[in-house]
DNA sequence: CGTAGTTTTGATCAAGATCAAAAGGAGTGG
DNA sequence: CCACTCCTTTTGATCTTGATCAAAACTACG
């Protein structure tokens, strides 16, 4: 729709991304590009930065073309829990609420096209196609935080712990080489901070799946999984 | 927008509706109203009653007028767990899925203005302001699902439950007469599946609120709150 | 090699699940 | 009006899971 305004041409940065095709992008053709392109700014971020902090004016959006981050929110007694994680592809920042709920923090190096809200919105009056496709998006997004409802609330830790991996496989492993092979972006405590668990109760259960030959811990946060069935077994529980 | 095409005079039925204002409909004019009331169906539906099941083709979507709904997903082992509930003004079903992905029944006696999902998509693509309307509505769910992912992880029993009554509260009481009196849309048993609890525990801890003083029960299902603050206490713990 | 952080392992404890049964409440029929 | 049944709620006793407290082992980095 409503291409050939100006020259229907990508700009150059746009023509080679990575997320062209899934992100907020893919539903805009090569001449609309130009415009989103124009009020946006390639930036690259590293692990642990803070983009938004809760309470923030809430000011940014963005596209995730490289990089995890991860979205926390933090409940009465200062206890942090994950209620999101990003991967490529996702769409950064809250369109329309004024301040911030959540804190949107970098796991992995991550590159973003950031945009301002304010234009970002005016983009969006004139595109009904990418307004549609958001909503897509935040009903995939409610349909795996219901999702997750479901895990913390009836499953057991072994089972969490199970769910978490097969996930994060699912994820990550594409990117990568041989399927079933990945490295966690993400430390133990944070791991417990997704699951509802403390750390210590992690720490065990993935000891306990190495030592059932389920996974195996090559070193640093790298995690292989040897046995798919037996891990979806305990998953299921 | 894109008013008098025809007469602008709402449908009679339209324009005396309790959710004029606050539904999808708040996003149209009177006279593009006449144009999703050609396509919409008033039904009273009775509690009990099932309106999508899990797995259906999902040919529905709805206005919920009165009542309130339960939105239920099964896990793994047939136990089931309430994702969501929906009140007055809410909308109902899921526009994009094909295949419905959780089970929506009635609680109490319900009025619906109940529309075809394919007339009702061809609408939206015409009516920008309604479409952005769900995505906020969209946005605003998720934010609720993430609340309670972290009510669910990190609360104490009760914790949930005086949160529980304070969210029903809040919801209920305005439609009723006296603030802090209403009557629960649900048995022990749905309220242990909103909250993650058995039913026993959720009875204890209904019954210590009592015993405290913190809440009367008259009867039936009907909850009095005489002392919000300390109620408020025990939902930050 | 030493320091600071993270992860693992161990011992104990408490919250909530589970199993079991009694009590309440609404509807039906005598 | 009472007796009976069915269902929900409440109460009680015990047991399991994961939290908590504490310390050791491992990693990375200077």
């Amino acid at each position: 729709m409503r291409s050939e305004r100006r020259t229907a041409v990508a700009p150059p940065r746009c023509s080679t991304c990575a997320v062209r095709d899934s992100a907020l992008c893919s539903a805009l053709d090569d001449g609309d590009l130009a415009r989103i392109h124009a009020i946006g700014l390639r930036r690259t971020v590293a692990a642990e930065q803070v983009l938004v902090w809760t309470g923030d004016r809430n000011a940014i959006c963005a596209n995730l073309v490289s990089g995890v981050l991860k979205v926390v929110r933090a409940g009465p007694d200062r206890q942090d829990h994950i209620v999101g994680l990003l991967f490529p592809g996702d769409f950064v920042g809250e369109l329309f609420a004024d301040s911030a709920s959540d804190t949107v923090q970098v796991l992995c190096d991550a590159d973003l096209c950031i945009y301002p809200r304010a234009a970002l919105r005016h983009v969006l009056d004139d595109h009904p196609a990418a307004e549609r496709l958001l909503l897509r998006r935040a009903l995939a997004t409610l349909n795996d935080a219901r999702k997750w409802m479901l895990i913390l609330s009836r499953k057991t830790a072994r089972a969490k712990v199970a769910t978490f991996l097969i996930d994060m496989a699912r994820r990550l492993d594409d990117a990568g080489a041989a399927a079933g092979k990945f490295d966690l972006p993400m430390s133990r405590s944070e791991i417990g901070a997704v699951l509802g668990l403390t750390i210590e109760t992690v720490s065990r259960q993935v000891t306990a799946l190495r030592v059932a030959g389920i996974i195996a811990l090559p070193g640093g946060r790298s995690v292989v999984i040897r046995d798919h069935a037996r891990l979806a077994g305990r998953a299921a529980a």
